[in-house]
DNA sequence: AATCTTGTTCCGGTATACGGCACGGGTCTG
DNA sequence: CAGACCCGTGCCGTATACCGGAACAAGATT
């Protein structure tokens, strides 16, 4: 009932062939005329126009076989979306700040909707690396770099993440309850701290990155198995993540 | 007159919402929705619900303002794609020939921000084998892969490279004078050179592999300890992989 | 205040994309 | 060697989903 029941009314064949090349890309080998109809719930012979559309723009190729394919065209457009994004350049020097500072993996995340997608990363130098995807994603509310995301811009996303908290461990945050203390947790300290709330026994740390007015745009994390953080240590990099965020909100600024 | 003059009869709806994102990825502040008609030569009112689709499918978002910008979920499942790309397998046969060619250790290498990742490798079947770590990484500038993938793509990587050149040995490059000769050699060449310039008195070759665009997504490798190459093998080893790569790149152009 | 823009909505007509069906060529099964 | 399947590919009539134009409110610019 918090949904609005009117749809806007989207265009059928734009969603359909974007579906259509979303499932290509998922499958190396490619995937045939007929299989795609069945898995995406479309007659054979629309699937067969938009791979026709799909190939005649480049993003579908037709080998030789049966098999239709993802040309990397999706990767060259992709990519130049986050060439304009230069958070990486800007945030980069403090990442490997933190990788010399730390020996863990460390993660630049934006917020997208209710998630976080990973945009940059680097590997832990210890033998047992935690990982991050480059391109993957997590919620918002049991990650670290989500939780700093969201208290940086809680009036706003509060609302809309309280519809759901979907449990990924047992300690998994799920009332709206332990979230406002939690976020209130995060506000006072200035980084947030994940206990492996979203993977077993991986804990994080994330500081958000701001514009000027206050809106987190992006926020740095790090990642480590719960083994290898000793006590003094969660207090040690929760001020690093900080100060390194807060370092690249100023780059930010000053442009 | 060679091209057939039947079109395919391609889709319009898809083809039209396909050039608005190719479009919104290229303008990183975003456009407004006449602003986007108006280049496109779209009529207003079409090109208002070809964004209201790509916004319900989460590929465009609408800003505070007037500016529909483009979000990274075209970046995600472009880097899905490339993901699937079996490099693995394309390069396989390749790289067993590099080993029977020379019998040194061969790697297949993958660029990651301003490092390459070690995807495959083939040991080298003489006593003395050197370094290299499935997984492990090692700076662009510095090593045979990386130099390769760097050279493919100077323009873009440049910039970002200059602001640090860590030394490794005393042979390491850490000026961009130098840096810049040894890219020119490398593109004159065809394939990169590293005299111990990463690892100690380790030599290794290295040639990029290449989207039809130029685009470098890969590079092939050989590792050799400086004891174990003649002066002669230099050219042709050389030579070696750089055919092999070029010959992956051709297999993924006819993919 | 007047005149541009801009984003958004509505509506009627028609081009357009749809599903159903049929064809030719593979591959397995009997 | 047929038979019964799959497959990818064309065709066609029809309904519908898309399109363009006009009209709207709200800012911007003058």
């Amino acid at each position: 009932m918090t949904d609005d029941l009117i749809q806007p009314k989207l265009d059928s064949t734009l969603s359909k062939g974007l579906r259509v090349l979303e499932h290509l890309v998922q499958s190396p080998e490619g995937k045939g005329v007929s299989a795609l109809a069945r898995e995406l719930g479309l007659s054979k012979s629309n699937t067969f126009r938009l791979l026709q559309t799909l190939v005649a723009l480049g993003y579908v190729k037709h080998g030789a076989g049966k098999a239709y394919t993802a040309t990397l065209k999706t990767w060259q457009i992709g990519r130049a979306s986050i060439e304009n994004l230069d958070l990486r350049s800007l945030a980069a020097p403090e990442l490997l700040y933190l990788s010399a500072q730390t020996g863990e993996a460390i993660c630049l995340a934006v917020p997208e909707n209710l998630h976080v997608v990973y945009v940059d990363k680097l590997d832990g130098t210890k033998p047992v690396r935690s990982w991050v995807a480059l391109g993957g994603t997590a919620p918002l509310h049991c990650v670290g770099v989500g939780k700093a995301i969201l208290a940086a811009n809680y009036d706003r996303l509060r609302p809309k993440i309280a519809e759901v908290l979907p449990r990924f461990t047992n300690l998994t945050i799920t009332s709206m309850s332990a979230l406002d203390a939690d976020v209130r947790w995060t506000q006072e300290h200035g980084y947030a701290f994940d206990a492996g709330e979203f993977c077993e026994r991986t804990l994080s740390f994330g500081a958000a990155i701001t514009l000027p007015e206050g809106e987190a745009v992006a926020a740095l994390g790090i990642s480590v198995p719960d083994m290898t953080l000793g006590a003094a240590d969660e207090a040690r990099f929760g001020g690093l993540v900080r100060d390194a965020a807060a370092r690249v909100s100023a780059k930010i600024a000053g442009r």
